[in-house]
RNA sequence: CGAGGUGUAGCGCAGUUUGGUAGCGCGUUUGGUUCGGGACCAAAAGGUCGCAGGUUCAAAUCCUGUCACCUCGACCA
């Protein structure tokens, strides 16, 4: 039987034989995207979408506990405004994408698609604050982003992509900080608890951080081929933006001081985390918080008496208990809906016939581990949350275990090379920028992060270049 | 942006070398039998061969250009 099923699955590559093309095939195949018209932007289809309004409702209510509001901002920036933080604007030029015309006027200056809003924003918020009574500032916005990337792949890299944004001010250094730091958290948070994916963070290294940043946080999560994703950025952006945009304030002491600004992003590119971090060779596995269908009921042979009611009836007491369940009163066979099911990434089937029924009982089969048992019918909605909760905690362990697994720490070149050849590397490092580069050019591997809370020394000396080390740096190559 | 590959029915593909009536499997529709891991029988519908030019009596097939996607680089929060 268990062979049978093998031969179902796939028009789905393997994982294991060509990583690539298993995402291409997943996210066509169970509707999350379909590619568009326009070159390197993807449509989000429902089931896609889905998961981001999850995600967006998640992460949404945790900015509002830790005091943030919601705005909107310009789609369009001036070219002047942009133009005004130097390091900011070489960082993004390249990738910028401009509307010259008004109809058919030429515009008296061009405006920029915004790739990210800092300029815009800390325009507004210069007329905004006055006083120190007005600090701090905490916003944030959800919109779309423009960056005209040269390759682009759906969720990971795509030239228009959905994201938040939160932009804040700060009276002192400290303060913008602690936020800096706080949001990183809040990510993280969000990120093993919600998603299910365990993450790395820390600090960026000078090449690798926000252009224009005094220095930026991240948080590193690993995919099943080893290779790195940038989850979140959280950017402590010092008084740089102030000062371009006249963010300044009356403080206490009566001295006229630039107020200290923060940012940090999420984007739909997580949703591309969680299908690599996740997802096996018969398609998506979505972890409970962010499945736009949690449990799926499949009713067997449904014409026969009784058993179509009985599955409405359980579909209804799920859904009244909040659940976010769907009845399959298709006609397609028992098999063909259990792998729709498991391509979807559906965590829990409930299968229901005339044996159950006969029995009081259900089969509930789970996503992750594909464990089949049978509950009753009794109490059935609290069973599942139960189970709900098992599928998220097994996900998160799962995916804990392969990235520890493939985590390797070097002293010398050899296994670094070794290492970051599907893995990350801890590695001790001397922090210079050519030696960073020369590294990337020579094994295809970047700095990821320095991360927190770790003061371990592997070694006094750098792994490439034999110089004094300063940091253990994390070094993966990375999507 | 560079190198390589692929575009033919909704999906997966054959046909292109050697120009000569557009094919197969799956899916879809209709009717019937089925129903606990992708059921079966019968009938039917569905394609200006990615797009634009060109060569030719004749182009899916040859030539030129172009677009999209995939892989690997380069570039990139």
């Amino acid at each position: 039987m268990a062979k049978k099923q093998e031969e179902f699955v796939t028009h789905i590559a393997r994982r294991s034989e060509d990583f690539s093309q298993w995402y291409t095939d997943v996210i066509l195949k169970t509707d999350m995207v379909d590619y568009s018209d326009v070159k390197g932007c993807m449509v989000i289809k429902p089931y896609g979408y889905g998961v981001w309004e999850l995600i967006q409702h998640e992460m949404d209510a945790r900015f509002k506990a830790t005091g943030h509001k919601n705005a909107y901002f310009p789609l369009l920036i001036p070219e002047s405004l942009l133009m005004k933080e130097a390091e900011h604007v070489e960082g993004f030029a390249p990738e910028v994408a401009w509307v010259t015309m008004g109809g058919k006027e030429v515009l008296p200056e061009r405006l920029a698609i915004r790739p990210t809003s800092e300029t815009i924003i800390g325009s507004m918020y210069s007329k905004w604050v006055q006083s120190y009574r007005d600090l701090p500032v905490l916003m944030n916005q959800w919109c779309n982003v423009m960056r005209w990337e040269k390759s682009t792949r759906p969720f990971l890299r795509t030239s228009e992509f959905l994201w938040q944004e939160g932009h804040t001010v700060h009276a002192t250094l400290e303060e913008a900080e602690e936020e800096t730091v706080r949001m990183l958290g809040v990510y993280k948070e969000f990120a093993e608890n919600v998603l299910a994916i365990p993450v790395i963070t820390g600090q960026k290294s000078a090449k690798e951080k926000f252009a224009g940043a005094e220095h930026t946080y991240t948080m590193e999560a690993m995919m099943q081929d080893g290779k790195a994703l940038q989850m979140g950025t959280s950017h402590n952006l010092g008084q740089n933006f102030a000062k371009s945009y006249d963010i300044t304030f009356l403080d206490k002491d009566g001295a006229l001081k630039y107020g200290y600004t923060t940012s940090w992003g999420t984007s739909t590119r997580m949703i591309g985390g969680l299908i690599m971090v996740h997802g096996d060779d018969r398609g998506l596995v979505l972890p409970p918080k962010v499945a736009p269908v949690q449990v799926e009921v499949v009713p067997i042979a449904q014409h026969k008496e009784g058993v179509f009611e009985k599955a409405n009836e359980l579909f209804f007491a799920l859904k009244n208990a909040g659940l976010r369940v769907e009845l399959d009163d298709s006609e397609k066979s028992a098999g063909w809906k259990f792998n729709e099911c498991e391509m979807k990434g559906i965590p829990v089937r409930v299968e229901i016939g005339p044996k159950d029924i006969e029995k009081g009982t259900v089969v509930l089969v789970r996503r992750d581990n594909f464990e089949k048992t049978f509950a009753p019918m009794e109490n059935l909605a609290d069973t599942i949350k139960t189970l709900l909760e098992d599928i998220h905690n097994n996900l998160f362990e799962q995916a804990k275990a392969r990235r520890d697994a493939h985590i390797t720490q070097a002293t010398d070149f050899e296994t670094f090379k070794q290492g970051v050849n599907g893995g990350f590397v801890e590695a001790m490092w001397c922090g210079e920028r050519d030696c960073e580069d020369a590294i990337k050019a020579e094994t295809g591997a970047t700095t990821r992060c320095m991360p927190f809370g770790e003061h371990k020394c592997l070694s006094d000396v750098c792994v490439h270049c034999g110089r004094p080390a300063k940091r253990l740096m994390i070094f993966a190559k990375a999507y």
